[in-house]
DNA sequence: AATGAATGAGCTTTCATTCAT
DNA sequence: TATGAATGAAAGCTCATTCAT
């Protein structure tokens, strides 16, 4: 590729994530209602028609949103792992803090993911983005406690049962920070989330 | 009041309702955002005018629904401590059978909550009715794990945190069974909920 | 049915009247690829969100003026039919008298019935529409014919055939009306098509 | 003109010739009305802003894609003259075997043909190409009509008459061909159009 | 009390056209 | 010569709301 056409990507790329970041703006600001195309593209600095250029339609910007908070999430996921040496209890603390950290967990990008809970119609879109997705995170969260569990010699817990309960955990979290109810920093979150595994873990230390 | 009068205002009533029920039934099955007043009038077997007519704005018609499951749960939440025998532990129990009983945690109406949830920042009515009860519902929940908290000589737990879990971990399992997530059943639910607690309180019995 | 029920009917119909006329008028006087809701709708004095309301899309618009045309072509045609004592030449007579009435073949409608032709996608729609018409005007045309033949002892000509000329020379001579060439007045074509006939019956008077 | 600069050309002249082609295929396949620059471009394997250099605008285009079909129709026309020898029963006999020749009277020129006509009326460039050039073509046919009504002794028919006859006889059956109706094959519009000059000239053999 | 025809503001969408490269 | 990103005007369409009945 050479400059020329490289510059070229880049302003195409760039156009493209500025549109998604005005769209996941726009839905923090004001709710998916009021999010029109006229509004995300007057944040984006680009046209409206270009917005639909881009993007073929309005439904198609969205899940595009959509699509890339998942990437973003699955790349911040995928980089916990990376490092092979880590130990089952510093690979959990790694997700709790990955899940509560300011670039995932803001309440600009939770109104994102909120919105697609929130409308039924999107939930086929939802499914077919993040259900594999989902699944991952599930198995490899329950391989880490799992060897947690036999770390520990606490092999009467039942690693499915927390691993769920931690995912729901955390989706029930990410509401109460989009709601901005007292207290909910992100780091009131974590409290909860350590309290909970230092009940199931009593010996542990979390100390990061 | 006489019979005649009566008789018109049951059916004023009728109408009143069956268009809350449409909404509800609306919201749950395309989304609030292609709810429309003459969708709903329709499945209400009314007039679209009619549903104006009565409710003066589509907004005072989500405002009404929204409000009229806020009463249902707290009517059901009252409930529990109609009877002021009850021991903590009974309350406890009442409080997650209630969140996870078919009438108050079917798909239909969490589909709807999750709907008000997400527009609930941008619209004041639905902060007042949501998070307004929310804070009571809060408070209870505190006050009957206090107590429990005190009857089992637990008093390194702290109340507060807890009642916060306790609420998110509801919200976060609401949505699995939204989106219908292999094994997220409300019996399902409920024993994440009390694993939860038995290993807060390691020497409670949870049996009903 | 009461006064005032049949008043609003009336009304209801007029305006849905109105857009049909108003359509075909606005074809007639800048083409189908200039047609717009909104100045349909402003030549018929009604709103561009009603236009929409009663006819739920453009296209449906279009169709539905086919249809008109397509049902007035077939009372007209019917009426001819309805005196059973007509002998085959005076029906003959009548069907031509028919296609070129000002009221049939008028540019205005005339435009209308091309603007179909014109475009391939409206073809399905054409075809579901008049196919079955088409095919009944081509029998009926032919009983005519085949009576004609028979009382006037000549037995070597095509009904088929001829019905198949007739047919296409009234499309062809349309449209040339369409074109609004010297000469062709309606008259004009039906002096055309006498000739026709004339040169296959020589003996025959078409006096009316 | 060297090597160079004349494949140059050439592949200027392709370039041209492709959009025109990818024009009437457009036209043919989805209509005037659904025919887009980027659709065109993108049959003709050229890109969009391309098809804009080289013909300046898209009305531009289409007049240059009615052109090329006028054109070719001309030339078809023309060459039957080009024998100065043909008798003029030869020159009708050419004449009807050229407007029914399949590349003439295919389903996708006459589609191209009838969306321009729809639109004659509105445009002045296509009444210039295609209204200027049928009066020719009247002519010259009244011209060969006229010789054959002298060499067969029937001065009492009217020239002008069966070539208004005969012009729209064609437009008619091209247009049963489009919609493809039964038995309209080529070959059937030419036995139609041989009957009718059998009956007008009895003793006349129209043997190719 | 109840209807439903009619409105109009505002939305999504389309597309010929422009222009920097 | 040829590209394709970007524009903006104008289209189709939706829908809460109004109002005469």
């Amino acid at each position: 590729m050479n400059k020329a056409l490289k510059s070229e990507h880049e302003k195409l790329s760039a156009n493209h994530q500025k549109l998604i970041d005005a769209t996941i703006e726009s839905i923090a600001q004001r709710g998916l209602g009021d999010t029109t195309i006229a509004h995300v593209s007057s944040l984006a600095g680009v046209s409206q028609g270009y917005a639909h250029f881009r993007f073929k339609s309005k439904e198609n910007l969205l899940i595009s949103s959509l699509q890339f908070l998942s990437n973003e999430y699955m790349d911040s996921w995928n980089k916990i792992f990376d490092d092979k040496k880590l130990t089952p209890i510093d690979q959990l603390i790694n997700i709790i803090e990955n899940d509560f950290h300011p670039r995932i967990a803001s309440r600009k990008k939770i109104a994102v993911w909120f919105s697609f809970y929130s409308e039924v119609k999107f939930i086929p879109a939802y499914q077919s983005i993040c259900q594999d997705q989902d699944q991952i995170y599930f198995e490899q969260f329950k391989k880490v406690l799992s060897d947690l569990i036999k770390d520990y010699n606490k092999e009467d817990l039942n690693a499915d049962e927390i691993s769920e309960t931690y995912l729901a955990l955390v989706d029930g979290l990410w509401q109460k920070i989009l709601f901005d109810r007292k207290n909910y920093s992100n780091e009131f979150c974590k409290k909860l989330i350590y309290n909970y595994f230092k009940n199931i873990f009593p010996n542990l230390s979390f100390k990061k």
